[in-house]
DNA sequence: AATGAATGAGGTTTCATTCAT
DNA sequence: TATGAATGAAACCTCATTCAT
């Protein structure tokens, strides 16, 4: 019996999947480039995936779980909001450097739209949107972090930054982006050290509490 | 550039490009679905652009006016990043309604890879890096905004955040993120009063002044 | 306005396309060898025709209209079984060796299988059946056709002899068959005598009639 | 051929072929479907036939054979023409309820054109079109049929109705149009009863008895 | 000058056949 | 010997671009 798609050949195929949609976006990533740069034939694509639609699917399954086990991986040593993020940063510069084809590929998702954007985002986002407005909530109660939030759009806020600086790490355009702002790729300890003072203000203190009073009321 | 196209005429096949762009993607968008869509015919494109991408170029060019101008209206009317915000955001949620096509066509835009990312991200995001860390920076200066922050990488977190903020209002996987996150598509109000909220701390307080001291430290 | 596509060339195009439907069936046929046979692209046909499936029906209805033509020409001629049938087993003869593809075509479509089959039978045996079945009728009712039939079931014993007469101009199996039974490809003119001698004889005699006896009662 | 396949085995997998084969066609069917259906490998069917084409060829021998089995049963009963048909009729109904497939695949089969069109027909139609000439030669000489018939046509037409009756049973096409004759599927006896007299009447009234007169003559 | 029909390369998917195991 | 994974040619269909009218 021939089996030669041993577990690390499928493995292979995958990643060159994730790098090919990553690199040409979902419908525009030839299937024969991805069979020709994992070194099979087409014919072993839809040997083992029904079509294109559904070997996508096993790409992104197999990046979210990856994902999504650094994600839980953090989450199971910190359990408060403030602490978590300097370990989120640190996980997520990390798997920036060492996947940014998966994050790529997370980006190229992020233009898809009807009902397979909201399928997908709820695949994608589900799991750190419940973990994060958790947590916000938790911070909330226990006095640790201001009272005058909603959780969950502040939650959505953390996310945005999180998200932004993956992409900022992987995505070209990003990148580009990230440069012109910071005038040239800045260092991750920056970036982090930077982010944290960020986030730490922005949940923690409360407006009454701003001191200098000249940006206030006159909006009003 | 031939000039026989009436102004009218010119800014109808631009905005039916940006439309279909955004709908599509650069690559999928089909130049005969602009033309019929804008009521010419596809020689006319042909005639007065070189190829698809000149096309695409054009259409990005003329949403950049219309946002650039934007862009200045609220800036010369406010010089204090956090006063300047509250215009910025409104402007924002206001320009996302009336103009989703614009908006999702950057967003298309973000997927573009090698040296036309580069060059398309300092068309887009010139502008705005350059106002944001100048106010910052004055900010500072000034007193108004804390001092244990790098303009450039702060310039860039307001960003990031402006930008996932229309992104949301417009692109059909964001605004599936965002109700994920707030249960349901949130009030524009409550919108503009969190993320002022979000925004002032982050940029007021100063970590030393971080108040319950429960976050520092215990990090191993 | 290029208006390339006169309506011979239409005309020479679905004539094509008969021909190579009626040689490789609906599935086999290849788009490519129409158009190139045609002398058009493909995408000539694709900008005509939404598929292939559409292309096909077009096709079909092309040579329904000629064929149809033909039986109401016939059958307005005549009105009684009988002396319809020397017209119609010649215009059959005629119209199988002017095109013997639309013929080769039918013949191709009953291989269909499913609710299509169900659809086409309808819309190519549907004018012929309904025909038919009201000569005999009437000419049972006239006495002039024999009593002691079912209408229906002789429309159809009727039909199936001019069917397979047909095919067996046209294809090649059938040719060979038809071959095989008489020794050779007989005259049109003794198929013509021969096949209305059977069709009088059988739409004519009533069993009680039969002269012999030898072949009647003993089966009950 | 070599012979390590019980002849269960074999069996098995001939009449998966022919249903395979029935139901898509020579092209369409997939090698890969009839290996699995019939729980072998597609080595095995490579082993013991050279090509699909050969795989097809045995099928065909071995459904032949049944066939062939089943026409010299019959005729061994019966000698006349008029008995043999009744005895016919109900055979090949019984036939087609039990083995739609072959029925199907020798429909199938008549598609096919050129030389192996020919070698078809001949294989196929050789001994029924042999039988039943020499069979209404006989009847012609005994008195028992007209005179006024040339055998291998009247043996063509003959063969005609009850190669349609059997398609009429199997194949969805046929089914469709006999139920549109019909209005609806008529009783096996039905059919039966009015075939019966429709052939009888055809065999066996010469011309000259044609009783009512209104249909010869004006004809021109 | 403007039109839009025509082109044909390139993408997805299927399946007969081979051959390593 | 038997297996069934792998191959890759070929089919459908789309769309950027050209060019006859």
């Amino acid at each position: 019996m021939l089996k030669k798609l041993s577990p690390e050949k499928l493995e292979e195929i995958l990643e060159t999947g994730i790098e090919i949609f990553a690199e040409n976006g979902l419908h525009a990533a030839p299937m024969a480039s991805i069979a020709r740069q994992a070194g099979v034939s087409v014919g072993v694509l839809y040997k083992y995936y029904a079509n294109k639609e559904d070997f996508f699917r096993s790409c992104l399954r197999h990046s979210l779980d990856s994902l999504e086990g650094l994600l839980r991986e953090v989450t199971s040593k910190e359990d408060k909001l403030l602490n978590y993020s300097r370990q989120l940063i640190r996980a997520l510069q990390s798997f920036s450097a060492l996947h940014p084809s998966h994050i790529r590929m997370y980006h190229q998702i992020t233009v898809s739209s009807g009902e397979a954007a909201r399928l997908l985002a709820s695949e994608i986002e589900g799991l750190s949107s419940r973990l994060y407005t958790r947590l916000i909530s938790q911070g909330r109660e226990s006095g640790a972090l201001r009272r005058d939030m909603e959780p969950g759009l502040f939650a959505f806020f953390f996310d945005n930054l999180l998200m932004m600086l993956q992409f900022s790490y992987c995505c070209d355009y990003y990148k580009a982006r990230m440069e012109l702002y910071c005038g040239g790729m800045p260092e991750d300890s920056a970036v982090e050290e930077q982010l944290l003072r960020f986030l730490e203000s922005a949940f923690t203190f409360e407006r009454s509490l701003v001191p200098h009073g000249d940006s206030r009321g006159e909006n009003r």
